[in-house]
This record gives structure tokens, sequence and C-alpha cells, in this order.
DNA sequence: CCATGATAGACAGTAGAACTATCCATTGGC
DNA sequence: GCCAATGGATAGTTCTACTGTCTATCATGG
């Protein structure tokens, strides 16, 4: 198909679809002639899931590039690590890059100390470098700033929760057809669903407060 | 204490200060004279509240300045509806804003109807309008389009377990000293928690991937 | 009393992100 | 042959979150 087919088919615009190309989220067409590409539905997906991580999400262009990225290696080495293939975005918060560019010397104590003993506690083993345990730093330092009492061991319950989420993400992804499929769905399930997990939190929220405090 | 005194104990700059005065996300000084106003630890506190909010959450200054005023709308009430206060901001992710501005005519299939069904087997009695089932109905909608298989239906797990997230969220409100505490201590829960609870997901789900896959 | 430095308030300027528009030299299809 | 569509390049726009500059004070130390 042709790019106006393309666009016409995603509900995304020319110009859009091209500045996307130009950013190396989405491949170019092939070529049939200098200034005529042919798009498949490989492209029609691609594009997408682009929207999708783009405005269902929120994630930038450039954290998208990095998980399209990251699914295209899972891809080739046939080996599914859900989590670590969007571990490698800033997991949407933190500006960790702009802390590091300019150390404010305002900077809280760290708390990686306490992470690990959560990771020790829980049992995982999970990568050293993973930006969630930044998050979970960052947080962790947030809340001690605030002088809410909740430590390390006040997200031991909440990481127990996230262990039974976890199996129900890896129990959706059983019975892909094939790797590329599995690779994507990992996305789509690890991302899309982070707007809805704290959408039913916020609701759930709204519901217990009710009941407790008559509302 | 003058500005600068507030500028350094907070970490943020005079013009940053400056700023968020003229975009009403903190309150002046009381003037002593025309150009000397005097600040005080309330609008310390308010100030770093808005920097977590800012720079931890990510929310952008329009939704922070929203969360605010919701909060001091729930002080004067006396009358704590968590998730309610932060129901109020868009929840991180699908621009409906700009959705309505322009109805794309690509608007998959509504998902509002199963959203009230979930509302109606979970027994949660919640607000109507509340943004956080738009978001629910959006993300549907996107799983639907990728085909992957989880309707509302698969959903119900994920919601009994954002009930015991939610138990858990106003256990550590209890006993709070007074009602602007409270408030304030439930948006730095509900909006502070957010990043650390999707990034032990992350974890979790590394974790169960290395233990089912071997890694 | 006066020099110096800080301040409030107004307004202009900047940097980055995500598009969006315009151009031009083709070229496919009628 | 004609013309709308295309690929590729580049420039422009809009929005957000600051950041910088300016002026008229004003506090304070000498």
């Amino acid at each position: 198909m042709r790019i106006s087919e393309l666009s016409r088919r995603s509900g995304v615009s020319v110009p859009t679809i091209k500045y996307y190309i130009r950013e190396e989220l989405l491949p170019g067409g092939r070529l049939t002639s200098p200034n005529q590409a042919d798009y498949d539905e490989q492209h029609l997906r691609r594009l997408r899931l682009i929207r999708a991580l783009i405005g269902v999400r929120g994630l930038s262009v450039d954290a998208t590039r990095q998980v399209l990225s990251a699914l295209a290696e899972q891809q080739s080495s046939q080996h599914i690590v859900l989590g670590l293939a969007l571990g490698v975005i800033p997991a949407a918060g933190p500006d960790r890059a702009a802390a590091e560019r300019e150390p404010t010397e305002h900077e809280p104590t760290k708390q990686d100390g306490a992470v690990d003993a959560l990771m020790r506690e829980l049992g995982w083993r999970v990568y050293d470098g993973s930006p969630a345990r930044a998050v979970l730093a960052d947080t962790l330092a947030s809340l001690q700033e605030f002088g809410v009492a909740l430590d390390w061991t006040g997200l031991l319950p909440y990481a127990r929760l996230a262990e039974q989420t976890a199996r129900l993400d890896l129990d959706a992804l059983e019975g892909a057809p094939d790797p590329l499929e599995m690779a994507e769905r990992a996305v789509v399930l690890t991302a899309l669903l982070e707007p809805a997990l704290l959408a039913l939190r916020r609701l759930a929220q709204e519901d217990e407060s009710a009941r407790r405090h008559g509302g």
C-alpha cells in the first residue's frame, strides 16, 4: 500500500508518518521507484503500536524508540525477559537524567541500600542497573522528606501485590504464537496496562474511602 | 524568611519560585513593603509538594494546579475522598483532551459499557464522571485493537489486587493529625507511590519471567 | 545619609518536544 | 501528456516549563 492508504487505515497523518520514519520509529517503505514506496501490514501494526505507546501510554518519541529497539533485540535473542524490555525507559516520572546533569546539592539521602534490602527480603533476582530500582530509591527519599512513615518495609505488602500482578501478566503471555507476537504482546501488556492499573487503584481508593468514611 | 532563603532551603531557583507564584501553584508571600515579602514554613512545605508532584510524579504544571486546588477543597469540606482528589487529573497517559478536540473518526469502539459492567461486578460505588473510567475504556479499546485477549473480565483479578492496594493506602492515612495533613498525605501517597508501584511491577515481572523461563 | 545588594512584579526570551507545512523533482495512472 | 500523489529535505509552528532582563523600590551597613 502507499503512504496515503497507510495514513487512512491508521488514522495518522501523512506528515506524521514521515516524521516517525525520520525519527526511526518506523522503517521506511520498500522503494519501487525513487519517489514511490510500498508499505505492508507490518508497517500498519508497527504504526498502531507506536500510537498506542505515545498516545495511550504517553511515552515520549525517544522512549518509544528505545522500547521498539529493545523489542527488536528480544526478538533476535529469542529470549523474552518481560519488564526488562521496558526497563530501559524512565518509567514515567522522575527525570533522572536531569538530576544527574545538575547535581543539585539538595539531593536527599540516597535510598539505594533500602532498595537492596527490599529486593533481598523479597528474594527477587533482578538486574542491578534497572531504572526501576532508581525510581524506588527516589520515591523512598521523597516520602522520607515528607515525613510519611513508609520505609522499604512499608513497601513489602505492595511488592507482594506486585508479584501477583506480574503472575497475571505472565499468564496472559502464555501460548503466544511466535516470538515476535509474544514480545509485542509483552510490550502492550506492560505499557498499556499501566494507566489502567493506576486507574483501578484510584477507583478502588474512592470505593474504599466511601466505605470507611461513608461517602 | 525572604525569597532567597526559600530558594536555598528548597533547592528551587528564585525565578522558578516566582514562576510558580505567577502560575498560582504557590501563594505569594505576605508583603511587608511594596518590594519585600515574607515566606514561612507553609510555603516551604507547599513548594516541596509542588516539586514532588512535578519532578517525582511527572505531573504538568496545569495538572499540579488542579491537584492543589482539589486538596484545598477537600480541606475546606473536612471530608476526605481519596482518589477523587487526584481523579481530576488526566492520570498520566491518554490525552483525552486531544481526542475530543479532534474526533479522529478512527475512534475505536467505545468500551464504556464494559467499564460499567466491571464496576457492577466489583460492587464498587464510584463517581460516574471519573476520568479513571475513561482511562479504563481507552485501555480496553486499545487492547482490543491489538487483538490481546483481555476484556473487562480479564481486568477483574487486577481490580481485586487494586482493592487490596487501596486498603493499604487508606491504612497509611489512619491517624493523621489534622485534616490538612491528611489531605496532603493522601496526595503524596496516591501520586508519589504511582511510579513506585509500576516499578515494583516491572521488577516482579523480571523476577517471575526469570523463574518461568530460566533467566 | 548614602552606596550596595536584594526584592516584587512585569514582560520578554529560550530550549526542547512533537508535530505540521512547504518545496521540489519526479512519477504512476488515466 | 497531464496532474495529483510521492519521497525526501528543510523550515516553521505550538506548547510547556522555565529563565533572563528590567525597573522601581527598599533594607541595611558604614
